[in-house]
DNA sequence: CCATCTTTGTGCACGCGTTCACAAAGACAT
DNA sequence: ATGTCTTTGTGAACGCGTGCACAAAGATGG
């Protein structure tokens, strides 16, 4: 999962816990399903099923929201889906610019699911003047230069970043200098942002690094190897500065994602 | 943030907590830029300020690896680079396969960041039969057909999903069945594994709607608007089955991303 | 060899999130 | 109207994760 940056006190006004924020769209998601199938009530054991998570869990998250559930019969999908999508936010326009058109960032210019859900991609910004102009996904590329000019134009307050490491944080600063309180980081960097604006972000390379973690442990498992017992590989040898070198195919990546 | 599945009871053998494995990548790509610079030595508060986190929770971090710090002087780059590549199970090849080579997938293969920590695109599959053979990458696209084959000739345990949200569960089961016991999925659809896989997810949709959320709140407070008298949209109403249709766009997105 | 200073490693307390288990609420049949 | 049955909503307990604050460890200088 993207994660957010260091987590406020928690949501203060009417006190809905991260957590469940969090799994809000999750339900969104299974309730339209079942909304296009024209399933007109569901318990929550169902729609726990259907999201992947506990029916306790589930019940304690809409309680959050309300009283919205039926005893002895379940929740009104319909009922359900639109006050899920008021509480966040889905019920109004989100223009979203996406900063970086490289190889990820035409893909997600080309995602189709940005409109069905109140998010609309405003504008498409790349530092590359050979870019601009050509169309992406529809939409013609504009020069960095016109970044704070089209923030402010479209009234737009999510951004997405999906430009090389190196670039990220100035991007970063120009996007929340213009206005933008939410950002959307796709590189491979850990943005400072001032208070009152949320980041999160998503690592490709984070989660394959987490999943390579288990998968070891799942070997280790099995032949008793990678036990207590494993070699230790030289102590840190405080005395030449020896590996200086190593050239690094990373640090900056040229175009497209986490690294 | 891409969320794992339901946690197991955390991680059983060295016990090291999954939010701190989840942050091991974080560190170790902070260590990498310091041991490109030739820094040979870092305090956890520095360390702690170029990752993002409290500097008490890094040193309990680290702890649990072990004691590899020197009081009064810091930690070692190269040994910690080293040490938490171990751990991570970087230190050894992760042949990885990406199922669905549409604008995500296209894009994913192109990402460079693979081959410089231990992962390696091992082949590209898709299921349309026109993109067989064809380049993407530099990897030629194999078909769908062959995919236990690959996996089998590969001994590729990690999966990476990019498929639309309707073909992610079947491709899920013959992944699994073929053998692959660790999944990243970006489709927008819940996957349903056996114990002893790992799925982790990436969700463009949702991480937006969380920001969303936040972005709401953040205009509410300001207004005053959304405060707890905000108009009661109509109760159930449990009376005629209106509201059958509405063709929803959602549910099983062509190609590219969350939806 | 001793004093001082820096920085790690961790005991402890607190808060969030999850889960269990059950009482209350409503639907439905008789 | 009353009883039964289903399903919600939530009180309470537990466990994980975080952050404070400090003692122990080692470096460094005299």
């Amino acid at each position: 999962m993207a994660t957010g940056r260091t987590h406020r006190p928690a949501t203060r006004s009417r006190g809905i816990p991260e957590a469940t924020v969090a799994r809000l769209p999750l339900y969104l998601r299974a309730l339209t399903a079942l909304s296009e199938r024209s399933v007109p009530t569901v318990s929550s054991e169902e729609l726990a099923a259907a999201a992947g998570v506990n029916s306790a869990k589930l019940r304690k998250d809409f309680s959050y929201l309300g009283s919205y559930g039926t005893r002895g019969v379940g929740y009104d999908v319909e009922y359900l889906v639109y006050q899920i999508s008021r509480e966040l936010g889905l019920t109004q326009d989100w223009p979203v610019v996406i900063v970086g058109i490289g190889n990820l960032g035409a893909a997600l210019a080309n995602y189709g699911g940005f409109a069905s859900r109140g998010f609309r991609v405003a504008a498409l910004i790349d530092a590359d003047p050979a870019m601009a102009g050509k169309p992406v996904a529809g939409i013609p590329v504009q020069h960095t230069d016109e970044l704070e000019q089209i923030i402010r134009d479209n009234g737009v307050s999510i951004g997405v970043i999906a430009t090389p490491a190196g670039a990220a944080q100035q991007v970063c600063d120009r996007l929340v200098a213009a206005g933008v309180t939410s950002i959307l980081n796709f590189a491979p960097t850990v943005l400072t942002v001032p208070d009152g604006v949320d980041v999160r972000k998503v690592d490709l390379s984070i989660e394959l690094q987490i999943l390579a973690f288990h998968e070891q442990r799942k070997a280790g498992e099995e032949t008793g190897q990678t036990g207590p017992g494993s070699t230790p590989p030289a102590p840190p040898a405080r005395s030449a500065g020896v590996a200086a070198e190593r050239k690094g195919p990373d640090g900056d990546v040229p175009a497209v994602m986490p690294a």
